[in-house]
Order: C-alpha cells, then structure tokens, then sequence
DNA sequence: CCGAGTGTTCGATGCGTATCTTACAGTCCG
DNA sequence: CGGACTGTAAGATACGCATCGAACACTCGG
C-alpha cells in the first residue's frame, strides 16, 4: 500500500473529472447555483491550496457544502488534496479555461448582477 | 382599431428582456437545460425570423416547449415577433454577446459532448 | 488513547421546474 | 362564418436536486 510520500492522508482520493471530459451542459448546470458561484469566486481569490472547504462563508450546511464540491469537481472546476484532517481546494483555472474559454471569466467578471 | 401597419398582430406581445438586464446565474439557468441547448442551437443555424416555435425538432409538446422559448426570452436569448399565426423566432447573437462575451460561442461551438 | 476538528455518507424532506393534457385565444383561408 | 393551424394559459403530476440532521471515518494534538 505505497502511495502517499510527504504529508499524505490514508482516506479515499476525491474523484477529479478532467475538464476536457465535461460536457457543456454539465459545466453549465455546475456554474448555475447560487452558492457554487460563490464558491467559485471566493476560490478565484484565494492563493491555491489556501482555502479548505470549510473556510467558505456560504449560507448552507456542511453537508450540502459538502455536495457542492462533489459537484464542482464533477464539472472539472475545482481539484482538492487532502492536507492533514482538511481538504484543501484549488480552482482550475486554466484546464478549465482551455475546456471552456472565456466561461469562468464570465463569471469572475459578473457583476453583483444576481 | 388602427393598430400595425404591416403584417401585425393583435395578440399579447411577447415580454422581453434587455440581455443587459441578465444576471449571469439567470443566463446560466436557462442554457443549462439539454431541450434548450438545442432551441439556441438550431436557431442559430437558421436566418433570423425564419423560424416559428412549432419548426423546431425538439422531444417535448407544444405546452412545454412555449415555456422553454419563455425562459429563453427572459434570459435575452430570443426575440420573438408575431408574424399572422405564427410567433417567429431571431436569436439575440450580438445583444448577448456583449453581455456574456463567449458564452453563445461556447454552445454553438460545443461539441456533440451532451 | 481519547477528544476536538474536518469532511463524507445516508435518509428524509421540501421546493422548483419540466412535462403533459386540456382549454382557450388569435390568425388566416375558403 | 367556420374550420385548420399556432401558440399561450391553467391545472395536475412527477422527478430532480438542494438542503438538513445525524451518524460515521479520518487526522492530529494532548
């Protein structure tokens, strides 16, 4: 049972979905709720690897956070290692960007139009 | 009743909304739906007011399909006319392109990844 | 080894929405 | 006018999904 070298974690790997393999509906249901917009951007604003999942000021359980990043990852857009008891996110932004040019841009540049 | 001058109607004309009054999660609600998808897809591969709402080959009844081109029309997607019996349809490439810049391209680009 | 902290999973719940059927409102043609 | 055609409106239904609470798994520090 090799795997983990420095610092990792005995739990199950989370699934990461690579953007290239993502549908554009599936990017585009990902994107169209209202807290994983938030999380995106907070993300956006945040170094990589900085922010564990419970670090995001969102207005739902962990449960459903939780959910959220199952999503998120779902839909190539967020990548998380586990780092001691958390699990720390990072925003793929240029996998995603060469997936989808211009989507997540969109979104970063939103408005407070909401 | 002097009402059109060419070709009008007296129907209830339909509610529109400017693309610059969409929020992006609005604009990503109504893309992120697989009978829509194909709504703004095949009414881009069509001349503007050439298609009415019945000519589309889209798997859901006539009831269902008013409320699609209704959500599209809230999004700034569509613009409709009335046009004798018909409601004619024109998509809104350049409006809402200034609005979400990329984001029609990235449907109408889209490969058949569905 | 225990306890605090973090995140996932499971079951249940509630709400939004996509859908259909039916009925209705216009428009046009004969 | 009457009938065919097109689209909307209203009511009913069903399914998905976002959410929560509780239980569980794992990590780390005393």
């Amino acid at each position: 049972m090799s795997n983990q070298a420095a610092g990792g974690s005995h739990r199950a790997a989370p699934v990461h979905t690579d953007p290239e393999d993502v549908s554009v509906l599936t990017a585009l249901s990902a994107l169209a709720d209202p807290v994983r917009i938030q999380l995106v951007r907070e993300l956006a604003g945040s170094a990589d690897w900085t922010r564990s999942c419970g670090s995001f000021d969102v207005p739902v359980g962990k449960a459903a956070l939780s959910h959220h990043f199952s999503v998120l990852r779902g839909a190539g857009l967020v990548e998380q290692r586990d780092q001691g008891p958390k699990r720390v996110n990072r925003l793929r932004r240029e996998e995603f960007e060469a997936r989808f040019p211009g989507l997540l841009d969109l979104l970063l540049r939103g408005d407070g139009t909401d």
